[in-house]
DNA sequence: TGCTACTATAGGACTAATCATATATAGGAC
DNA sequence: GTCCTATATATGATTAGTCCTATAGTAGCA
């Protein structure tokens, strides 16, 4: 599962608890290539935990919840390791638009529009929150070497998005020139 | 659930059993959009029977087991229609190559470069069973409404996969001329 | 003769992920 | 005073999807 090695790719930069992870990490910087759920850290951080891939150290607090702070083990890193080296399969995308559009041909084509419209709307969000995001160019020579891999990352978020876009005005312009089949 | 829509909009093109759908739905012109396993086929027909969206009809057959033929109902195509106008929310992709190169700064470039091959590798498959597809483009006069929705399913899809693959080259290059970190 | 593949359905076990809720204290807003 | 938010962890329930296996007859291959 590669929300666990993310976790211990994270817990390798510095020790966190699982409430830093969720709000420092998935809800900030990988929130855009792995979003994750709060319950499903906590139990990823059990799982590792019992792997000995993680330890963890209670540190009590008096005016707030204890905190529990992980540390990667040395075994943690080993796989961590592998796993950065190991080629992972393709991940299987299932877009509930191509499979509307796939039966979309028995709806008139105001409605085909209308649907395709509120993906652009939607998509225009998405975009903006990846160019929102500050990372240093490519070839900003004070780029630190991770800066730049995350440049790379954050470019193909981006030009998915974009490729989406593209394809989604030419689809409405297609669509709209169709003899309407009433 | 858009698995038991896929499946509603299939058997209003016409009656099948769970074994038809398989066969030559998911695994054919479907499965670059909709990939599912056959167990869960199986269950989504029980559940959409359930709800009275499909009826089923047993045919018997003596040399071959038994074939239950399943058939949409006013309500299923009620269904149907009401889902096909509905906006879905935006699928969420986690990839699993994205994950490891946000955190590949501590690999050396050749290692890096290696993984990206391997994906550059099964992309170009992926790519080539797009182009495989046989659809009429969008100009040709012949193409029925519902081929030039197809088409535009694929068109995106296609464009998906060359957009990664654009993006892969680019980034063996960038990494390839990085300082090496040894 | 045994092996595999095709036709056809179905269930058990499991993984990954989501949603809702519970606990407990502190502090700010209205 | 009440409500909401932040800090922090944890569990129950549910959904979506995968993998493996069972059943049972036919047919082709070597």
């Amino acid at each position: 599962m590669s929300l666990a090695h993310v976790i211990l790719g994270l817990l390798q930069q510095q020790e966190r608890t699982g409430y830093d992870l969720k709000t420092e990490c998935f809800n900030q910087c990988i929130a855009h290539l792995w979003q994750a759920d709060q319950a499903q850290i906590y139990r990823t951080l059990d799982k590792l935990e019992a792997q000995g891939w993680i330890v963890c150290t209670v540190e009590i607090q008096h005016d707030r919840p204890n905190r529990k702070v992980f540390q990667i083990t040395e075994s943690g890193k080993a796989e961590f390791i592998r796993w950065l080296q190991t080629h992972q399969p393709l991940p299987i995308l299932r877009d509930p638009l191509l499979a509307q559009l796939h039966f979309a041909a028995q709806l008139p084509n105001e409605a085909i529009v209308h649907l395709l419209e509120q993906e652009l709307e939607a998509r225009r969000e998405k975009l903006a929150e990846c160019e929102a995001v500050d990372v240093p160019s490519l070839d900003d020579p004070i780029a630190s070497r991770d800066q730049k891999m995350h440049r790379l990352v954050l470019e193909l978020v981006t030009q998915r998005e974009q490729t989406y876009l593209n394809w989604l005005q030419k689809a409405i312009e297609i669509i709209q020139i169709q003899p309407s089949d009433t």
